[in-house]
DNA sequence: GTGGTCTAGACCACG
DNA sequence: GTGGTCTAGACCACT
């Protein structure tokens, strides 16, 4: 595990924390069933409040990508390739669908917006 | 001009205001020189507060979309066709780089950017 | 009689006007007891409105740069050039005890400002 | 921090509370990455609204003297003091630039304006 | 009539 | 505890 805050960025903390949790995940870099630092621990070494991290693990837990058992710690969910898969596709597809209605509104054509990606990739 | 405002939107009030001139000037729905009708109005047409209208239209402002004669109206900004594409790039090419950074952490290549931009737009 | 009013200045513009109308006083380009242009004139060619004209027209009035003869028009105060004089540097000398106390706020020295003005004039 | 109003000033309350804080920031007297005092407590010592300190705060922070973290407060930006040496600069040339302006067109010389910076001072 | 400033107070999001 | 958003309404300056 290896959490980059920026304070700088507009993003609240928990969400940062989130976003940087799910992309490990579903990159495979944090492997299923695998057990996560205690949250204690996290939040010192990134000098951030419990409550902070607790945030960030509660949404994870929300959205399956974590489990808690009380008193032993939380875990990386169990989940099949497939259901990775499609967890990432759910979280992608939501947002691209806002950032191309974005674009749209904003009068680029698919071929700008194709040109845009490929330019800024 | 015409203004859709949502509610469950969790953005807020005065920066889809923003978000919607914006894109109707870049547009040219909107056209350069012409007047837009006072805030008071606005404000009671969208049913919010005066001061939320006042809060979009000082952004659009100090982005140089609108400018401001104290008694007489705000009115488009008189921006050349360049100047307009200028602004256009600045501001989707800074939100995109943003978005393709998130794509990337979270694992997708270009090929897969590119494939859910043509199956979504 | 020669005025330029910019829109886009934050001046207002019945501000604008008393300030050219003194300025062309005090350099003698408009002479004393000269009779200015009606106020509708002035409005007609600079587009602006009567009211405007006539708020810039009071306040030269109540600084004494001319007078209004009601039915006869306005015309340049009769002063001597003692009397101008002192005017010119009443109206100089409380705007830049205003702007040296700014620059002196910001922490510039008397070398500094004076190193500044003969930069930029 | 050390803010003085005046009532008396035209100016507005938001636009003292911006130029005081731009000069302690440049002359030392804030330093970088100081944390201010929460905003409410600043508006009810000046027995001013919350919201006319927001207003100068977002222009500070749109200016980029200072940078605001929600939830944990506003702080002086980390500036080097050649970066701050570059705003000093803009701000005061923008200013003078427009004041030489004005003593041109009244039909100072560039002596007698030093002269009376001399004098003033 | 326009916009500009300011107020008092509510409710929400973040840490 | 922070700051962020929004409201309703007042008063002033400018045209």
């Amino acid at each position: 595990m290896n959490i980059v805050l920026s304070t700088s960025s507009n993003k609240p903390i928990y969400q940062q924390l989130t976003e940087q949790l799910q992309a490990q995940i579903m990159r495979g870099e944090l492997k299923s069933g695998e057990v996560l630092p205690p949250i204690r621990t996290i939040a010192k070494e990134l000098r951030i409040s419990i409550i902070t991290v607790k945030k960030a693990w509660e949404q994870l837990e929300r959205d399956g990508f974590i489990y808690t058992m009380v008193g032993r710690g939380s875990f990386v969910a169990e989940l099949t390739s497939c259901q990775l898969e499609d967890k990432r596709k759910t979280l992608i597809n939501e947002k691209m669908a806002k950032d191309i209605a974005y674009y749209k509104e904003m009068g680029l054509s698919l071929k700008e917006i194709l040109e845009a990606v490929n330019k800024l990739f």
